[in-house]
RNA sequence: GGCGAGUUGGCGGAGUGGUUACGCAGCGGAUUGCAAAUCCGUGUACACCGGUUCGAUUCCGGUACUCGCCUCCA
């Protein structure tokens, strides 16, 4: 029985490869929002593989839905580094630092917005790092590309695809005030009617959008669904000076913007959540396609659908609503967050619940479990990974499946000691990984929170070795009785007893009791 | 109203034009002082109605239901 056959074995060194023979039967599909088909993905450059997602808003934690296109993304990053060589991919993904949120969030709280969006940022890396993500080539902030973003507009508006805000002046109503009357600053936005292909992601016409009536009138619009690509700050807001007043960046031309800069005109993967897809995308397709001259953006464009909780849409209001942080300090690992998004496809709405986090938390500590006991640690490679588990993800990225390649793993090792080795590839290859992986005590990956104080650890210590003493003259009288008093009592407390032929194994339960402990003695 | 996704055994969740994963739970058994853990065995489900076909859960059409987006909530 062998492991690997020769199209998994890594021929020459993993990192920064070119492509080799082996690597190129890799066949990756993915299914294209824009042709709603599953295609054979070809790159633009095989040398040069480019991706990029739309990241966070950066104003508060992000929320377990945000975590969502994180993980989706980064096994496709993983998957196209693998197949294409790890410096043959760039994964751009942004952060937008500028919106009306942080400002909003600024003037509640009375801090600077870059304290908030430098800390939210911050936030964010921790949060997608213990769910295993790993970072992307590049990470772009948008305050840092509001030159790109003015010089696009600027191109838009000579090629009669945007245009100022007809009425400048004295705005009636309470949207603008201007600073400068020389200078009036105004809303500029881009005129869907002169885009013929307006609509092509989303599949929607106009007259679809406006019959919404939702449409946004807006000041000084052409047509309602004429979208704001500049528009004018005040004081208290942040700004930059631009061709039309001082002002900030609508939402969507920031991607458009940072994408040219970082990945070129037209690029090979753009991804991103589903709510996404209108007006967001839409419009980020419109713009670059206007401005660049080009008749599209990207060639594939993925989507992952929506996060329920505990089968309801999450929300504030319904009280299931809660971030990555709060699971985390609740002692479910990243590991275990990161196994429950992976276990269902990305284009299926996925629904979180305890009961799937539980039944992860059971199987990586098996798999946990028999690395420690079988495999070492140190030699796992990502490099090393089966080829049903490639494959699996080559297939429209098929996470459950490769999932399920890790059973069939864990059933090898009682047949072949070797499987779990592998299991240690493929783990650390899907990003299930940290340095105590294979090395943490059970205890405490059972229940992180059940910390126990020194004198506790000792009580356990010697009721333990009390338990194993009493069960050892058991087996030689018979009596079992002085056996199962003790141990009732420490279930009873919460204590959980495994015994085995070698020894005896205590552990603090969910249910321990500290205060019934000490009363043992 | 417009656009889109989905409906698989108790639950989760793959996949396939015919041989019907996998996990959890359950059940039977082994082992065990009793348990736990572990191991072995065990489940013919694919919303409904038509059509194509020798044959459809799998392809096509329709119906029902669920859900999402259309509002800078991911």
């Amino acid at each position: 029985f062998s492991l690997m056959n020769e199209a998994d074995m890594p021929a020459g060194t993993p990192e920064g490869k070119a492509m080799t023979d082996a690597d190129s039967k890799t066949v990756i599909r993915l299914t294209n929002t824009k042709t709603r088909k599953k295609e054979v993905f070809t790159p633009i450059d095989a040398q040069n593989v480019r991706m990029y997602v739309c990241g966070p808003t950066v104003y508060d934690r992000a929320h377990i839905g945000n975590a969502r296109p994180v993980i989706v993304f980064d096994v496709l990053n993983r998957l196209l580094r693998h197949v294409y060589g790890a410096d043959h991919v760039t994964y751009v993904r942004n952060f937008t630092d500028v919106d009306d949120k942080i400002n909003a969030k600024a003037a509640e709280t009375g801090r600077s917005i870059r304290e908030i969006t430098d800390e939210t940022t911050q936030w964010y890396l921790d949060d997608m790092q213990a769910v295993g993500a790993m970072d992307p080539n590049h990470m772009p902030r948008a305050t840092e590309y509001i030159a790109q973003m003015v010089t696009m507009i600027e191109v838009l508006m000579e090629k009669g695809f945007a245009y100022a805000q007809e009425h400048i002046g004295h705005n009636s109503g309470d949207r603008t005030v201007f600073l400068d009357t020389e200078k009036a600053a105004a809303h500029s936005y881009f005129s869907v009617e002169a885009d013929p292909n307006y609509g092509v992601l989303s599949g929607r016409t106009l007259q679809d959008m406006i019959s919404t009536e939702k449409a946004d009138e807006g000041a000084g619009k052409r047509n309602p669904m004429d979208f704001v690509l500049w528009k004018p700050s005040d004081q208290t807001q942040p700004g930059w000076d631009s061709p039309w007043g001082y002002g900030r960046p609508g939402w969507h031309i920031e991607c458009s913007a940072m994408s040219k800069a970082l990945l070129g005109d037209v690029f090979d993967i753009h991804g991103g959540g589903l709510d996404l897809m209108f007006p967001h995308h839409e419009n980020e397709i419109a713009q670059s396609c206007c401005a660049n001259g080009t008749d599209k953006m990207a060639n594939y464009w993925l989507h992952n659908e929506m996060l329920q909780v505990e089968g309801k849409k999450m929300s504030k209001s319904l009280g299931n609503f809660f971030t990555v942080r709060d699971l985390l300090d609740q002692g479910v690992p990243g590991e275990v967050i990161r196994f429950v998004f992976l276990s269902t496809h990305y284009r299926k709405p996925m629904d979180w619940t305890q009961e799937k986090a539980d039944q992860a938390e059971l199987k990586l500590l098996n798999y946990h479990n028999l690395i420690s006991d079988f495999a070492d640690p140190d030699l796992a490679s990502e490099a090393h990974v089966s080829g049903e588990v490639v494959n699996a993800l080559a297939n429209d990225l098929n996470s459950h499946l490769a999932l399920t390649h890790l059973d069939a793993l864990a059933k090898q090792v009682r047949v072949n000691k070797d499987a779990a080795q592998q299991l240690a590839h493929d783990l650390k290859f899907l990003g299930f990984w940290n340095e105590d992986f294979g090395r943490k005590p059970r205890a405490v990956w059972v229940d992180p929170k059940s910390e126990l104080t020194i004198d506790q650890q000792a009580i356990l210590g010697t009721l333990s070795k009390r338990l194993h003493e009493r069960r050892a003259t058991a087996m030689e009288t018979k009596d079992f009785a002085p056996v199962d008093a003790l141990k009732t009592a420490l279930l009873d407390a919460g204590v959980e007893v495994r015994m085995s032929k070698t020894g005896v194994e205590l552990e603090a339960g969910p249910k321990f009791d500290a205060s019934k402990l000490e009363g043992l003695l």
